[in-house]
DNA sequence: GGAACGATCTGC
DNA sequence: CAGATCGTTCCC
């Protein structure tokens, strides 16, 4: 879990687009709420791969959503990428997300904002060739001393605990 | 083969 | 605040 809010502040680069992300949750196998809490299927296999990958999920039938996972292989965890602020690329997101606000402060928004599909699903977000695809990068932004802590969002299951974890509005 | 349920977003 | 909308999972 404490793998978590340590993203808070990293990079999300993929293509002309790059946001600092701003907002996550962790999720793993002993976790009602977790795709991985059922096992490996063919959808959330990625999330039992190694660390370091893109596991990308379907939301409501529409949405697509996108997790780091962090656990290692076989393990089941990940981080949803909630949130992050836009840094470079806003008028491709602007462009894919057909309207000028709001671009990335959603986990669904983000995915569409970054043209994040399926099709990314088990990308190796550590790569070092700088062929197309997305990628992770820390440029050395400080860690939050306090990330903001609360509930998840949007679950049913295991909403007592603490997993969501956002940057102070003080480090924009 | 069918039904139920979403780690959401948008517009009213 | 309710409707949209459909992939995935689970049960029969």
């Amino acid at each position: 879990m404490e793998t978590a809010p340590w993203l808070l502040g990293k990079l999300l680069v993929f293509g002309s687009c790059v946001g600092r992300i701003s907002e996550v949750e962790a999720y793993h196998q002993d976790d009602p709420a977790s795709h991985s809490f059922r096992g490996p299927t063919p959808s959330n296999q990625t999330m039992f791969g190694p660390s370091g990958h893109l596991y990308v999920y379907i939301s409501y039938g529409i949405h697509h959503c996108a997790n780091v996972v962090t656990g290692g292989a076989g393990t089941g965890t990940g981080v949803l990428m909630r949130a992050v602020w836009p840094v470079r690329g806003i008028e491709t997101m602007v462009s894919r997300r057909g309207r000028s606000r709001g671009l990335t402060d959603g986990p669904g928004k983000l995915c569409q904002a970054f043209g994040i599909t399926r099709i990314h699903d088990g990308a190796n977000l550590c790569a070092d060739s700088t062929d197309v695809g997305p990628r992770l990068y820390d440029d050395g932004f400080p860690p939050p001393v306090q990330p903001i802590r609360s509930r998840r969002i949007g679950i049913s299951k295991g909403v007592d605990k603490l997993w969501r974890w956002q940057l102070p509005p003080k480090d924009r």
